[in-house]
DNA sequence: AATTAAATTTAGACAAAACTAAAAATAGGT
DNA sequence: ACCTATTTTTAGTTTTGTCTAAATTTAATT
């Protein structure tokens, strides 16, 4: 496995392609920011190894080995970014970049002792699941705090954009993820939201709202 | 910096190409198990990048800068190989490979985090000094135990010899870094050593005492 | 069913880092 | 000073991953 397969499949992964979706050479192409052409290629040579199903002209998915290696490369991004948060006191909007060098790292145990090390969280520091070591996802009950009913109470438990500038953005306003969040209101005009978090009250636009997602109490 | 052009520039110092003597080609080849041809043309662009004073059928030694990335490459190796064996239970035999790919991870953030997390530790799992941010290193008085004279006393600091069998040897044998030493005897026929480790007696053959360095006390 | 626009692949090239085999330079011994 | 063995470099290939530009296929529209 070279750095840049794992890139590949990592990515088939996100853009769907591990239900057996087929995603297009551009979409790949697109969200890593090469071209089409080394799309291709780089889909010849996973197919050729078993780890994706290639049809020209059609796309590739993710075969059963393809997606246990993606799971298996997501599943040391996001502990190595509960490390950097938890132990060397990253913010969250830090974690990225280096946990994109991390997840390279080829060392089985160095992983496990880690997972270890930070008692097996089952999230990382955006609310995303940490697949298991044998690659099961700890899916969670949670919608986006947009499709939330008037007076549903939750608690913020994750967020859709993970960007940096969303992220600033949300500690700048006190936003964090374990809040309780109550919605009060919502304005037709603008689809904006009132709420109460941590029982403040605030106003929160759609954007921000349809980027962040809690976990419904009743 | 690519990942081998930080490989040549640690492998140039280790041969001792800091201190402006000259390695030569093949000496490097053989160190890093690659070509001699394969090492001039990075000799070459080294060179150019200002690392390497490189002269043809003369070999190479690190310019000030060459020798600046060399130690801060040598620095993280050693805080990595600290961090595995103090927060994650990794054996001193285990940890050189897996600190060879996280040497390369680049954020000064991270590495400084570590060694802040680590409480600024001064030598590594094997006894070698960690170089200082500013790339300094703090020497030790420290000689090989086959040296040492007969009732002279010391404290085990270092291996010369890190490789996994003689770790694996040493640990056997109850050999730890930090354990106290008292030269008995010399043997003049094979040049072993009667000791007294820890207050126990013991042999240990020429080819162990030229690979333990020790601390004398008096 | 034909045409056209968009998506995708092919073909050929390039850069990095390595290798092999052949050529050139150095150093040691006489 | 010369010859020879050794070391080192050069020249030409290979592999991996990328690119551009041209060709092909698909899909959408009429």
């Amino acid at each position: 496995m070279t750095r840049s397969e794992e890139n590949y499949l990592k990515t088939i992964f996100h853009l769907g392609g591990g239900d057996s979706k087929s995603i297009t050479t551009n979409a790949i192409a697109e969200q890593m920011e090469t071209k089409p052409s080394s799309v291709t290629d780089m889909a010849k040579k996973l197919s050729e190894k078993g780890l994706v199903d290639y049809v020209r002209y059609q796309g590739v998915s993710l075969t059963g080995a393809g997606v246990k290696t993606a799971l298996s490369i997501i599943r040391k991004h996001r502990l190595w970014e509960v490390f950097l948060v938890e132990k060397l006191d990253f913010t969250w909007d830090e974690v990225h970049e280096v946990a994109e060098q991390l997840e390279h790292i080829k060392s089985e145990k160095l992983i496990d002792k880690i997972d270890e090390l930070l008692e097996f969280p089952k999230y990382d520091p955006h609310g995303d699941p940490i697949p298991t070591k044998d690659g099961k996802f700890q899916e969670r009950d949670e919608k986006l705090l947009s499709e939330m009913p008037i007076n549903s109470k939750g608690i913020c438990v994750g967020v859709k954009d993970s960007s940096v500038p969303f992220l600033k953005f949300l500690d700048k306003n006190k936003i964090a993820l374990g809040n309780t969040i109550k919605v009060m209101d919502k304005e037709d005009f603008d689809n904006s939201l009132r709420i109460q978090m941590e029982g403040k009250e605030m106003r929160i636009s759609h954007q921000i709202a349809s980027n962040l997602y809690v976990k419904k109490n009743d």
